[in-house]
DNA sequence: TATGAATGAGGGTTCATTCAT
DNA sequence: TATGAATGAACCCTCATTCAT
C-alpha cells in the first residue's frame, strides 16, 4: 500500500471515531470523507461499505481494549482490582464506539482476536473469582454485555463529557454490585479507572 | 373518539415501542404503520408528527412507572426494597423506551407528570437512605439516568426475553453496588424479579 | 333535495370562491369543509370530485358574467362601451376564479351555456365593429382568451385589492388596442367598467 | 465543473422552462428528474432545494431579458419602437417563466440585476414616452406587472406554440393600448414579432 | 344523510453506494 | 488511485378520496 493511501486509511478511521464521540450515532459517509479531507470516492475504496468501516473501527477500539487488558493483568496484584481497571480502561478505549463487536465476534469474524478476547477474558474473570468476587453464575458474558451497555451512549443530549463521567460512574456501581454477590463484602470502587470520571470518592 | 379510531391508537402505541425495543432506534413511521396494520396516513392522523407519537409513547411509559413507583410506596416496608422494585418496574413499564422524556422532565412539557416523578423520586430515594443506603453523593440523579441507560436495549441483536433478562440482571447489580457504598453490606439482591413483562403490572 | 342540504350545498359553492380568492390557488378539500363547517363527507356527496366542485364554481361565474353581459346588451347604447362593460363585470363576476370554464366550453357540457355565452359573444363582438372596433382578424377568441389572461392571479404576493385594480387597469389598455386597430381612433377607456379598479382617468 | 455536469445543469434548467410553460405550475421534483433523464439525486445536486431552482431559472431568463432590452435600446430609433420590442423579447426569453422574480426584484437579491433592470426600464419608458407615448400616470409598474401577466400561461391545455403565439397578441393590444392614452394616435403594431422562441436571440 | 377515520399515491428530501472522469 | 457526480431506495409528510360508523 503507498504511503498516502496508508495515511488516509488511517486519516479515515480516526475521523471515524471523532464523528462518533461527537454525535452519538453513524456519522453519515459524506460527513466522514470532508473531514478527513478526502473524496468519497477514497473512503469506499478503502471501506467499501457501511460494516468494512465500522468493522475497521471496532476492530481498532478492541485490539486497544485487549491490549489494556492484558497490560492490567501483568500488573495488577489483585483481580478484582484487574477486573475493574480492564472495564474502564475498555470504555476510555471506546469499546462500545459501535454496537457491533459483539455480534462479530459470536461470529467467525476476526478469529484471532477472538481467541486473545476470549482468552483474556476467562483469566480476568477468574482472577477475580480467585481473589473474591463471588462466582456463582457470574460469567464472562456478565462482563461484555455490561461493557457494551455502559459504554452506550445514553443518547438524551448530555455533553460529551458528562456522558463518559456518568458511563464511568454507573460501571463502579455495576462492579461494586458484581462484587458483593452472595453477601461478601469487598472495599468498593478503590481501584479506580485511568482517567475521566465523576466518582465522587477520591481514588 | 369512536371504537375503531381508539384501537387504531393503542395499537400504534404498542407497535412503536416492540420496534423500539427490538432495534434500538427510533423506528420508520412506514414500519410503524406497516407493522400495525394502518396506512401511513392514519399514524399520522394520530400522531401529527415524529414528536407527537414519541410524546405519547414516554408519557405512557411514565405514567405507568409513577402509577408502579407509588403502589410500591405504599406497601413497602423496606426503603431500599422499594427503591429496587421501582427500578425494575419502570422497566417492566418501558421507561426507558425511548431517549426523550429526560430532555422533556427538564424542559416546561408535562408539568403535572414532572411533579408526580419529582416527588415520588425525592420520597423513594429518602427512604432508602433511611434504611441504610449510603447517602452522600448518590442522588436522584444516579436513580434516573441508570433507569434510562438500563431500560435501553443493547442493540446487539438479542432475542428480546433475553435483553430484558439481562436488564434486569445489570439493574440488579447496580443497585446492589449502590447501596454496598462506603461499606454497608445489604442482602443483595434477594427479592428477584419475575419474567418482567413490559406490560405487566407493577409488583 | 333537503333543504339543509341545499343549505350546505351553497355555503359550500360560497366558502370555495372565497377561499379561491384569498389564497390564489385551489384551496384544499379540508379548508373548504372546515370552513363550512360541514364534515369532509359532506363535501363528497355534494361535489363528487374536485372536478365536480369547480365545475360548479366555474358554472356559477359564468352564469353571472353571462347575466351581466345580458344586461349590459340591453342597456348600453355603443357596441364598445357595451364590451368593455361586458368584460369588466365578467372579471368581478369571478370569471377567472377557475382555469377551467375554457376547455370545458369547448367540450360537450354545458349545451345550454355554451350555447348562451356563444350567442352573447357573438352579438355583443359584432356590436362593437359596428359601432367602430375594427374587425379585420379580431374575434370572439380574443375576447374569451383575454378574459381568462386577466382574470388570472399574477401570483406574485399582490394584496387583494391591488391584484384586482391591476387586471381592470390591465384589461382597460388591452381594449383600448383593441379598438385602436387599423388606425382608428377612439375615446379611450371612456366607459368604465362599474367598480374597483384604479384607472387614473375620471369615468 | 465537470462537462457531463455542466449539461445535466443546463439540461435541467431546460425542462424546468419547458414543463412550467406546459402546465402553467410549479413543477413537481420528480417530474423535471424524469423529463431530463436524471436521477432526482442529480438534481438536487445542482439545486438543493426548490428555491434554487426557481432562482436559477428566474436569473436565466432575466438575463437573457436584460441583453435583449439593452440591445434594442442600443439600435433603436424609436422609443415606442423599442419598449414593444423590449416586453416583446422578454417574453420570448421567459421573462414571466416564474412568478417568483417579481418578488425577488423586490428584496435584496440579485443585487447587480437589480440594478440593471432597474436603470435599463427606467431609460426605456422615458425613451418611450419623449417619443410620444403617454406619460401621465403610466409608469415602470405598468410594464413590469404586464410582462408578467403576458408572460403567464393560460393554463387551459393550449398547444405551447398557440400559447405563445397569443400571449404576443395580447402583449400587442396592450401596447397599442398603453400608447394611445390621451388620444394619441400610433401606428399600432406594426411590427409584428416573429415566431419568438423562448431561446431565440433578441431581434 | 352527516361525520370524520382510514387509505395510499405522490411530492420533497437525504444519503449510502456506484461509476465516469 | 483519487475525485466527486449520479443514482435510487427509503424516509417524511400532505391531501384527495373512500368507507365504516
Amino acid at each position: 500500500m503507498r504511503a498516502d493511501a496508508q495515511r488516509n486509511r488511517l486519516r479515515l478511521l480516526d475521523v471515524t471515531i471523532e464523528l462518533i464521540l461527537e454525535a452519538g450515532g453513524e456519522p453519515s459517509r459524506d460527513a466522514i470523507a470532508d473531514r478527513a479531507g478526502v473524496g468519497i470516492g477514497t473512503l469506499y475504496r478503502h471501506f467499501p461499505d457501511q460494516q468494512a468501516l465500522l468493522h475497521a473501527v471496532a476492530r481498532h477500539a478492541l485490539e486497544k481494549s485487549i491490549g489494556a487488558g492484558e497490560a492490567v493483568l501483568e500488573n495488577a496484584s489483585d483481580g478484582v482490582d484487574a477486573l475493574r481497571q480492564y472495564m474502564h480502561a475498555a470504555l476510555d478505549n471506546g469499546i462500545g464506539v459501535v454496537n457491533i463487536i459483539h455480534p462479530l465476534l459470536e461470529s467467525h469474524e476476526w478469529p484471532d482476536l477472538r481467541a486473545r478476547a476470549g482468552a483474556l477474558l476467562k483469566v480476568i474473570v477468574a482472577r477475580a473469582i480467585q481473589d473474591g468476587m463471588p462466582g456463582g453464575d457470574v460469567s464472562e458474558r456478565d462482563i461484555v454485555l455490561a461493557m457494551i451497555r455502559f459504554a452506550r451512549p445514553l443518547a438524551i443530549g448530555l455533553p460529551l463529557d458528562e456522558e463518559r463521567a456518568m458511563a464511568h460512574r454507573h460501571l463502579d456501581f455495576y462492579i461494586d454490585g458484581l462484587c458483593l454477590r452472595h453477601g461478601r463484602q469487598i472495599e468498593p470502587s478503590s481501584a479506580a479507572h485511568p482517567q475521566g470520571n465523576i466518582h465522587a470518592n477520591p481514588r
